[in-house]
DNA sequence: CCATCTTTGTGCACGCGTTCACAAAGACAT
DNA sequence: ATGTCTTTGTGAACGCGTGCACAAAGATGG
């Protein structure tokens, strides 16, 4: 298993750099929301405003797309739309698949925003006898046997993963085995896909420790002026590593189960 | 400040750096698999493999933390699930609550991963009225009117929106004024926060239009060995921004609504 | 046509994060 | 004790992303 390479070289030099085009999506969003309201220019300042970075940040991001605005007057709303959304791939339709309709699975079917901006829903697959046949967001769920034909049926690239986080790595074996080569995973685990398939990941409790971490150290911050060490906790086991390693000894407290 | 003999983490300074902390989670994950499995030490290499990271990149975090490691030997699990767990502050309890009780909402309440690692949901709160008393993950839905008054008993210092996007604004001012001092948002807006206050975004349709992008490339790259021009559309639109600044023309494909 | 004003596009410097490569440190065998 | 072997911890180099600051470009007005 010396797959795991879930991060990709980059090394595409006349690419646009990974860190832009996360944010294409962003100002996307805001430049939707002006075309809506009929405004026809926008100004780098204004858009960085709405989109929430900074302005020479989103000059340099739109410099790799070309040329697009006018200066001393700012960006065509409408013609900036259009770029960006070719420049994603919005202006095609991409079918994708969803496997693993639990409680996350139905919500994220029955949410807008996945059907919204030039994807949908060919299929919810489940691997639940008890499910299939059910209707969720008026569809209904299908058997997991029927996984690689609908794949091929529907031209599907793009395989969303919302199952429990064991069966997440055979689940996604089979969407690659089948002829996905893009992943969005929702299911708490390192998945292993081979070179040429891209995964991205939302972990929902990796996001809150992340936030505690941060609001730990505001809350450390403020008990006093001490900078070096931690503020609470520093006595029990406070031993050398090495001593540390006998066998079955729970006073560690149980954080987490999975 | 690189003295070359300090026996003692010295320059721990403070910071660990966002990309560590952010990957933190990842290593806490697999070492609570390993515990559960009773492996009692773990090799750099092997915890990076699991965790789907480089071992370089792996040991370097940890040595933010400290030296927490035997040489020729490796890591003890349970003492690094220790330390880590400390470090991101999951040794103590978080409470949380969720406004936006809706398919989103709910499928997150329900979600086993919030509630496992040291987060427990104080209460669960809604704009509905039809909601409120309605049970949800066994535990009944509230009002929004009590929000502060729910925040304030609780202690809540964390907050998860998953609101529509109209609403989201609103519900981070509310909960910000009341004390919240880290946000979750899983509504597709920018939020506003003074400083201080911590937020991090979890925006499913912007992770696909990702996807799409890197899929439109790999699309585009086995067409043939054009490397320069996109590899469709390049004739409509093709005109310059100024001009192209006329008023109710929809020759734009719709893309999206909202 | 010229002057002025606004806003873009970008060269440049800087800091962060990643990766390599290796010395130091400890385990283990003899 | 000594040597060998394994694995950590980290110095250093490198590349990417960010933000500043400004020249170029075009609009606008006289």
């Amino acid at each position: 298993m010396a797959t795991g390479r879930t991060h990709r070289p980059a090394t595409r030099s006349r690419g646009i750099p990974e860190a832009t085009v996360a944010r294409l999506p962003l100002y996307l969003r805001a430049l939707t929301a002006l075309s809506e309201r009929s405004v026809p220019t926008v100004s780098s300042e204004e858009l960085a405003a709405a989109a929430g970075v900074n302005s020479a940040k989103l000059r340099k991001d739109f410099s790799y797309l070309g040329s697009y605005g006018t200066r001393g007057v700012g960006y065509d709303v409408e013609y900036l739309v259009y770029q960006i959304s070719r420049e994603l791939g919005l202006t095609q339709d991409w079918p994708i698949v969803m496997v693993g309709i639990g409680n996350l699975g139905a919500a994220l079917a029955n949410y807008g925003g996945f059907a919204s901006r030039g994807f949908r829903v060919a299929a919810l697959i489940d691997a639940d006898p008890s499910m299939v046949g059910k209707p969720v967001a008026g569809m209904p769920v299908q058997f997991i046997d029927d996984l690689e034909r609908i794949v091929a049926e529907n031209g599907v690239s793009i395989g969303v993963i919302a199952t429990p986080a064991g069966a997440a790595q055979q689940v996604c074996d089979r969407l690659v085995a089948a002829g996905v080569t893009s992943i969005l995973n929702f299911a708490p685990t390192v998945l292993s896909v081979p070179d040429g398939v891209d995964v991205r990941k939302v972990d929902l409790s990796i996001e809150l420790q992340i936030l505690a971490f941060h609001e730990q150290r505001k809350a450390g911050e403020e008990t006093g002026g001490e900078a070096i060490l931690p503020p609470v906790v520093r006595d029990a086991a406070a031993v050398t590593p090495a001593e540390g390693r006998k066998g079955p000894d729970g006073d560690m407290p149980a954080v987490m189960p999975a």
